[in-house]
DNA sequence: TTAAATGCAAACGCTTTGCAATTGA
DNA sequence: TCAATTGCAAAGCGTTTGCATTTAA
């Protein structure tokens, strides 16, 4: 544990929302002057494999980061089988993103089941 | 209308489906050695002005393309004013490709309505 | 004491751009 | 003829990597 990864860290929890690493290390330089943004790439790698944040992009350019929470979770219901696979939440972060930005449109995506085919149905039915 | 323009016109066409740049590349370089990648940029922006391609990211750190159809139109529903917007399919083609790439699930995304709350009760509601 | 983490600089992959040469209309 | 388009090379962006130095444990 190193004052630039606590730093981060901080940062990280700060930001209420999606952090780029751009902004992280923005805010992180500022009060640590001698750091490096590959500093931050590798902090962020690291917190990944642990599952403390995820990343989610939303077709900026730039992946963006937040803490990773216990979240709902959705569910994919297969029409041929009846199958239910989980979903988490974050898989909607960029479509719900994508709403805000691109028509300001709040939208409520809690409890979605989302009905279509599974692998192993498509699989046999070809 | 250069034939470089219609030999990408034609691999867009041909490709069913999503194709990156560097994809469409490929195949027209190959029929059209004495080309270039930024003529197939410069193309692609063309014809996205012409409303003739969509692109969509799928957070693979490269958009992919496809010709712009009509297509099937989804709901974003106000819960407060009851109000709805329509929203091209494309906006959906993401969250279709994750759930195909992550989970081998085939999604049925046609018809959707999205509940939630529209930009003007957000903005009344604070 | 030493494995791990850092700063730096250079490279990466995808995309864009400036510019001179070429081409379609 | 001449504006538009091309090929090329170089630069841009966000991100990753190799390496020598520093640091937490």
């Amino acid at each position: 544990m190193t004052p630039q990864r606590m730093l981060v860290i901080e940062t990280l929890h700060n930001a209420d929302g999606h952090i780029s690493a751009e902004e992280i290390y923005e805010q992180f330089h500022r009060r640590y002057p001698y750091s490096n943004i590959s500093t931050v790439y590798r902090t962020l790698e690291l917190l990944k494999r642990l599952n403390l944040v995820s990343e989610t992009n939303f077709g900026e350019g730039c992946v963006r980061y937040h803490v990773a929470e216990k979240s709902h979770h959705h569910h994919l219901v297969c029409r041929t089988c009846g199958d239910v696979i989980d979903l988490d939440e974050s898989v909607l972060y960029p479509l719900k993103d994508t709403l805000i930005r691109g028509y300001g449109f709040e939208a409520d995506l809690r409890h979605i089941a989302i009905p279509g085919e599974c692998s192993d149905c498509r699989r046999k039915g070809r």
